[in-house]
DNA sequence: CTACAAGTTAAAGTTAACTTTAAGTCAAGC
DNA sequence: GCTTGACTTAAAGTTAACTTTAACTTGTAG
């Protein structure tokens, strides 16, 4: 079992294609070295950051963020436990914000929907940014943005 | 105040640009009717349709199951409270099982980075559907169509 | 020596949900 | 008669996160 993997044994074992890893690599979020063909070697380590990135984003966090969350590790030693868990501390909070989200969502569903109120003007839950209240063109409004 | 609206307060009291009203209609998710000049005219249910398509997007169905969902309503009579709560009814469940992956990716937090096991391979709590599991080349990974 | 599998790059394509732009119509006010 | 504001359409642009394609190079097996 040799110390260096090859882009298609990390493909394999991490279940993130091999266009995706040259994809993160062009992001800047993973490196590699490489063999005199060009050829990329991964060493061992780069499984974890893999399946950090692969964690990251189940919980929300877009490549951007992400990066920026890598770039806090330290870059003069293998980062160990502490390291990763140090950058997902801040991750609890994000996904309580989710699941109250969603809690509120399922609220509005019996209560809302059931009392006939469904009114964007009116109604908290399904407005509960005051969306209907901005005016003039603003910024773009990104969906996936906002959630 | 008038019984027909235009899409100027149509976008105002929806919080819902008019570009996305016209899209909207495009996509055969709401209707309109026209003045004389080719302009567009809603009827006030039109606001209820509209905050129920902007519910259901926050709820995290696409504009195609919106329009799957819409499908189902009475078409020979204005829908009634009773109508939107019998489409909604479903969500729960798709809420719930949102709302379970996040609990299971809070674990993982602590448990799963904690313990240093965050292996794509091994943990099952960032790999439950058995990611890395899947040979070939397959369908198109879309992170949104995961969700 | 020739196949063949596996790797490389740059550039273009994909998807959803809109927005932006360009070019034009129409009624009302001055 | 002309400007203004609100509206129309069709087509192209935007964003994220990749994938696909095309053209090419390398190491290894036979």
């Amino acid at each position: 079992m040799a110390d260096l993997l090859t882009i298609a044994e990390v493909a394999r074992r991490s279940g993130v294609a091999s266009s995706a890893l040259r994809f993160y690599e062009q992001r800047g979020l993973i490196a590699s070295q490489r063999t005199g063909a060009g050829h990329r070697r991964y060493p061992r380590a780069a499984l974890r950051r893999i399946a950090f990135i692969v964690f990251a984003q189940k919980v929300g966090l877009s490549l951007d963020e992400i990066a920026t969350e890598l770039g806090k590790l330290p870059n003069n030693r293998v980062p160990e436990r502490a390291d990763w868990a140090k950058l997902s501390s801040g991750w609890k909070h994000r996904i309580d914000d989710r699941i109250a989200e969603l809690e509120r969502l399922k609220a509005g569903m019996t209560q809302c929907i059931g009392c006939g109120c469904l009114s964007l003007q009116t109604c908290r839950l399904a407005n509960p940014d005051d969306r209907a209240g901005r005016g003039g063109p603003g910024p773009r409004y990104w969906v996936t943005g906002k959630r």
